[in-house]
DNA sequence: ACTTGAATTATGTCTAGACATATTAGCCAA
DNA sequence: TTGGCTAATATGTCTAGACATAATTCAAGT
């Protein structure tokens, strides 16, 4: 029997092929249905994939087409640190190098949508693989939408903390290649100047902006996804 | 009436909350299905969209667990390089550099899972926004795997016609920070050592590897994902 | 010409029931 | 104890039919 496997290989045969070009509308779920020799409902299952995939575009009523041009969609798994080192076969640790409330600086502020100079607590991370630096964390927290049970972030990454304890509901993460600062070169043990992977991230939960972190990692460091 | 969207919030609830704790077993779903007044299909659906956001992990008989740490996932939109220029304002153009046959090198060759010294083709090429350098392509096409009509290179994007001309099934893509080499220095138009961000994808088809491309992005650029 | 509203239609979701499939637990034999 | 077979079970998928929802089309009224 045809599964919804089947019917989207099929479909996407006939994208690749030009049976039916980008652009152009295709047959109807229960056209299809008909076709294949399945119920809707499977045909709809496949087609929904598809649409993940960006290779479909649906719209209720005014039916489904082929995409333009077909956004090719990667998936990238953010780990917590910790399990990301252990993952590469080496030893883990961090340290607290600073962690102190401050007023948020303007970048930060704007970032998360929060007023300027807004108190916020400043953590600074270095984790550790195989007892060499692996990256520098500077993070900004929004107290205000912290549990009530702050823990002691220099026994708990709060890298990890955040994870488990805060339900975050969305956020961005933005790499760039940046120069190595002289505190990121001090801590990281490179000289200045050094190409370094950033990563910034923002997340915000149910009750607003959670945190804003920075992480600045060793040179050679490489973020792979698959697709 | 419940939808599969509001079980998927009152699981997830459940979850934080701690009432279903981390590497435990959840109910199965014909039990939930009963407790939210639903049909299975609909905590079916429910789960699965949890199940793809790492939230938790199902086994045929074993059931449904909570993650032990749930991996949040950013999807990233590979853009035609086109299209993101356009997209960010600017006038696209490109220039292809160089376009012949060569053997692979090794690192490429075992990248892409080739014999040796395999005959390939080599493209390089500079796409411009704004008149500006933007990215420096560098490409390895595997020629035994494209269709029989090999377009012109110099009028055509390499990047944009593979898109849509050959059916690509998995791939991977890997981004690092490295130093601008004198040749990307040069192209470019920086000084060699420039932090820059280098993005390596290679990408399978149906009949093999089809291509390996190491893109060299100008100062500055941000690559940006949400979840 | 312009706006409003209703009919139409394709996708979105749901139900109840069924069979498929993977994996585990338990049993039995070597 | 170990290996392998079997039965039990939770998830995976499918069907046929129904109603919900959004978006378009088109007609009517201003």
């Amino acid at each position: 029997m045809l599964g919804w496997e089947a019917i989207r290989a099929e479909v996407l045969r006939r994208i690749r092929a030009r049976d039916w070009p980008p652009g152009g509308l295709i047959p109807g779920e229960e056209a299809l249905a008909e076709e294949f020799g399945v119920a809707r409902a499977t045909v709809n299952r496949a087609l929904r994939d598809l649409a993940e995939a960006g290779v479909i575009e649906r719209k209720k009523r005014a039916g489904t087409r082929v995409a333009e041009l077909p956004v090719r969609r990667a998936r990238l798994e953010i780990p917590v640190i910790r399990l990301d080192v252990l993952g590469r076969g080496l030893a883990y640790d961090f340290q607290l190098l600073v962690d102190r409330m401050a007023p948020a600086p303007v970048p930060v502020a704007a970032r998360l949508g929060l007023p300027e100079a807004a108190p916020m607590r400043y953590l600074e991370t270095v984790h550790l693989a195989g007892g060499r630096p692996y990256v520098l964390e500077a993070r900004w927290l929004n107290p205000g939408v912290l549990p009530p049970d702050p823990p002691d972030f220099s026994t708990v990454s709060a890298n990890e903390w955040l994870v488990t304890h805060v339900s975050l509901v969305s956020g961005d993460i933005a790499f760039t290649a940046e120069a190595a600062s002289l505190r990121e070169a001090e801590v990281l043990g490179v000289a200045p100047g050094t190409p370094l992977l950033v990563a910034e991230r923002t997340t915000h939960g149910t009750e607003g902006p959670v945190t804003l972190v920075r992480l600045a990692h060793a040179p050679g460091h490489r973020v792979q996804m698959v697709f």
